[in-house]
DNA sequence: GTATATTTTTACCGATCGGTTAAACCAAAA
DNA sequence: TTTTGGTTTAACCGATCGGTAAAAATATAC
């Protein structure tokens, strides 16, 4: 073996990118070895095809996408501050790879075989913990009744949605590109407030 | 002239249905060619390029999912029923176009030029009409202070969401697909309350 | 019915795609 | 230094892509 992880590594990351913006079918095995700074060949030396190379690219995004969000409703703390970390979190992320939602989103429509990465909401959320969780906020009169399935559809895309149609809003508002990521930014904060205000009686 | 306009009709629709699964990437011409049940040479003689047929089938779907919407918030209603007719009217295009939403946001993505549609805010929503809505319930101390950006983005978010990421959602929730169809309709009245909770002090 | 214009088909083209082959390269072991 | 095994390259291949030319078919005008 004792391959040069190096080569690997670099074919693996100019994939990413080039297929995060481009999707499967508008990207270019020359143009991601161009991006590599490498020989098209050698992209089948590593990765037999292209379905595989972007098989790899996939999985590492998606679990970066759903992985980590795990743990935080594992936690024993405050759902409350469960949601603001999960929303800090999301934003973290996406500040990084802003074209990691509609990738994600796009790839899975396109091809839901893509889905076998997770069988259950149990393996992205602690289904049960979280139900609880919520049960007891309503329970208390806290909380106006709601279902899990409401309550993740509305956080997620509270949270995803500015990123996704970015192009489109930005254009929409008038935005330039330092005052979308301005308007992004302080989303975070509002973004909790509005929702807790959803939530509670 | 004289062009018998059920054949550029039935190009067009065909065009409609591959390019909204599929993509302007993933759709071959001859795949829409047999999809309109004709030959792939007289697609190039209705419409010259794919590239032309894609434009084509944009403008017609992209009017469709901004057109009309305008007329909402032109109109004399109290802004809350408008926000109602907002939902409703949305849920009802993608009860019809259900990839409409995905659609839309990944070709303008991957295509920024395609925004070329709309200019302004002022083309898709009467945004100083909409100001002065939002302004008079924040004045009269009904609503919390809110942004017309934050406004949409909510709204449309929320709306709009569970199409957009609906392969993904119904897995992690477990849903086949008429679990999945009675949670979207249950969700346009649950969105409106939720977005009202949000909005209302 | 004949001529003219429009619509549709057949057959094909050059370009580009993903992928392969075989040789060159190169570092470490012997 | 030679051998060995992993790495990289140049050159190429068949398939498929968007697109075209020209003939055939069909409708329209005279």
């Amino acid at each position: 073996m004792a391959k040069d992880i190096s080569t690997e590594q670099k074919i693996a990351e100019a994939a990413e990118r080039v297929f995060m913006v481009k999707g499967i079918a508008g990207a270019r095995m020359q143009e991601i070895a161009d991006a590599a700074g490498i020989n098209k060949a050698l992209l089948h030396y590593y990765f037999r095809s292209k379905e595989k190379l972007f098989d790899h690219v996939f999985d590492q995004v998606f679990n970066e996408f759903v992985g980590g969000l795990r743990t935080i409703f594992d936690e024993d703390e405050p759902i409350e501050s469960q949601i603001r970390t999960f929303i800090r979190k999301y934003l973290e992320i996406f500040d990084l790879k802003p074209d990691m939602p509609l990738f994600i989103q796009t790839e899975i429509y396109r091809n839901p075989a893509l889905q076998k990465r997770f069988t259950f909401l149990e393996s992205v959320f602690p289904e049960e913990k979280l139900r609880n969780a919520i049960q007891a906020k309503i329970d208390a009169g806290e909380w106006h009744p709601i279902r899990v399935s409401d309550f993740l559809t509305n956080l997620i895309a509270l949270s995803v949605y500015p990123y996704l149609a970015r192009p489109m809003l930005q254009k929409a508002f008038g935005m330039d590109d330092p005052g979308y990521e301005q308007y992004l930014k302080e989303r975070e904060e509002f973004v909790f407030e509005f929702l807790m205000r959803g939530l509670r009686t």
